[in-house]
DNA sequence: ATTCTCTGCGAGAGCGCTCTCTCAGCCAAC
DNA sequence: GTTGGCTGAGAGAGCGCTCTCGCAGAGAAT
């Protein structure tokens, strides 16, 4: 048994294809008592629209691509910015009743499928979810003429609009929170340098340092909790005098928490802690830990308005300020 | 400028559109010679198959629908174990090149636009993620004749084909681990009652302490660390000699570390906990955490398989082993 | 030489929908 | 009564693809 199509509910409401199309799709230039025989007789089938012989014709298809370019070290690291993003752009998405397309490449095998896939215009606009520098994705998806938005600013030479928290306010804020506790030896652990959140934390962290006429000392993470207890590790063993450590996130932090603990030393009156991104964990961490909170929510909303408004392809960024959370790991 | 047609390739590469078809998907009674030139037609001009154009007459998408139904409380909270399934489950789904559409619905009028969706047949299969006892999604989208795959048993009157891990057997092998360990006042914190995998994992737990003779002694959280954290207070406040926690889900067992910690306890002289999931994060908890580990992997290659493979309505249910954990918190 | 396979390509229908164009019918205006 | 505008419905042409069918031509069998 086939799904009813239009032809079938034109013939039981005895009318032609074009008006049921009409009453379907919302035209006012039909009669009521029409529009109401065809809704019956749409009730009547469980007539659903076929949404490709649809998107054949309309160029459209009412799906948004939603691309997260992550190598396997940090895809298989459970980190919930990641979940977070995927799900409020997801709710955003649903709201303007938009489909969502995830995609994950992790290989350039799947960067070409994803390639292919948006070029074969499946979908009607692409969010890109944290780039890395090197990715070659971002240009070939640009050059295939649908409009693309970055989630973060680009930090390849592709320069999709975007928008972003402001990630070197949120490192200043932290950092001067750590100088107002007094603490004189502030080191950082530093995302990886290919993301542009990485750098442009690291940036505001150093911009602060040097503007108070103090050293700055840092180590590379990448993003992930085992990098956060590494680094956190070599910090130690640069400066064991170090009394405050600013991790570019909350899931190095906990990271650097661990390290700490196993060298014996007490947060925050050893040293303080600061992270970035206020995940729910950092609710819960020995101490709970002052951090750097981002919208993420109005990053997402953004982001989708853009891709529904069809956003122009060198339209300004928008950059959302950051919040600074103390708990007690400062 | 328009993409370029298969009438396109095909008057380029001075052959019938069907000729061009048989190449582009892969026909073996296409002349070697003939098929060199359409490829080099396919090239030249960029051609990449509409598929719009493609399931209209093919009836098949190629695209998964993957539906997460989760009440906002968890979807908010950043549960790992979520983005784990949801990363594996796409990671298989690509590599079999299908596409995933990712469906979150958060109210009934969301859950119309899924079944709406997927009765439109917009997508060739339904994974179910996440299921809650009153949810009608479930028997909606069997209604529709998709194949549906439920990852965890179902709860519903529903009965869709699934995969899961051996929930009792996991929470078993917990609870004789703590005995083994010498504990005698065994509590546990249990998953949200309308939820398969909370209930067998609580079945597991009173089967194994009954069996040897012992009480019970459950409070009842939603996964989240915040209600690990309450149901925590609750059991100490209901036997405050309580000497082991089994918590149905790590997230909720760091939550009951935090608790404990501000009780006074030490884990695990005075009180062994253990978790479920083993999410990352169980190996940074202070101590780290003993935990059941589940084979998400090879549950959601599981599940994107039975799709493939075009399962049975009730196919037999595919259970997967689990694995103790043994870290500092027993 | 004739018939009979068999291989490989082209012709053409049709998937279900949208949208333009046309036209019937009605009322107002002259 | 005729014309003109205007509203609302139908006819029909495609959107780009797949797939069945038919047919040409090569080679094998008689």
């Amino acid at each position: 048994m086939r799904r009813p199509t239009l032809e079938a509910v034109a013939a039981r409401a005895g009318v032609s294809r074009a008006t049921v199309s009409r009453v379907v799709n919302g035209s006012d230039t039909v009669n009521p008592e029409i529009r109401a025989t065809v809704l019956r007789a749409v009730e009547e089938l469980g007539y659903v629209p076929n949404s490709a012989a649809r998107s054949l014709v309309t160029q459209r298809t009412g799906s948004i691509g939603l691309v997260v370019s992550e190598p396997p070290a940090r895809v298989f690291s459970d980190d919930p910015f990641f979940s977070q993003v995927i799900r409020t752009v997801s709710q955003e998405l649903e709201a303007v009743d938009r489909q969502v397309v995830l995609m994950m490449p992790s290989s350039p095998a799947g960067q070409a499928r994803v390639e292919r896939y948006v070029a074969g215009g499946h979908v009607d606009g692409v969010i890109l979810l944290s780039q890395h520098g090197a990715d070659p994705l971002p240009a070939a998806l640009l050059r295939t003429g649908v409009p693309v938005v970055s989630h973060g600013r680009p930090v390849s030479t592709a320069r999709p609009p975007y928008c972003d928290a402001d990630n070197t306010g949120g490192a200043r804020a932290a950092v001067q929170h750590l100088l107002s506790r007094g603490r004189r030896r502030i080191a950082t652990i530093s995302g990886p340098p290919d993301m542009s959140a990485a750098l442009d934390r690291l940036a505001g962290y150093r911009e602060l340092l040097s503007d108070s006429g103090r050293r700055s000392l840092a180590a590379i993470g990448d993003f992930t909790r085992e990098s956060g207890a590494a680094a956190m590790s070599q910090l130690l063993e640069d400066d064991p005098d170090l009394d405050a450590v600013f991790a570019a996130s909350d899931l190095m932090a906990i990271g650097a928490l661990y390290t700490l603990r196993k060298s014996g030393r007490r947060v925050p009156e050893d040293v303080a802690v600061v992270g970035f991104d206020d995940i729910d964990a950092a609710r819960f961490t020995d101490p709970p830990l002052t951090t750097v909170r981002q919208p993420i929510a109005e990053v997402a909303k953004t982001i989708v308005q853009m891709l529904v408004d069809g956003v122009d392809d060198k339209a300004d960024p928008v950059i959302f300020p950051t919040d600074l959370i103390v708990r007690d790991s400062t």
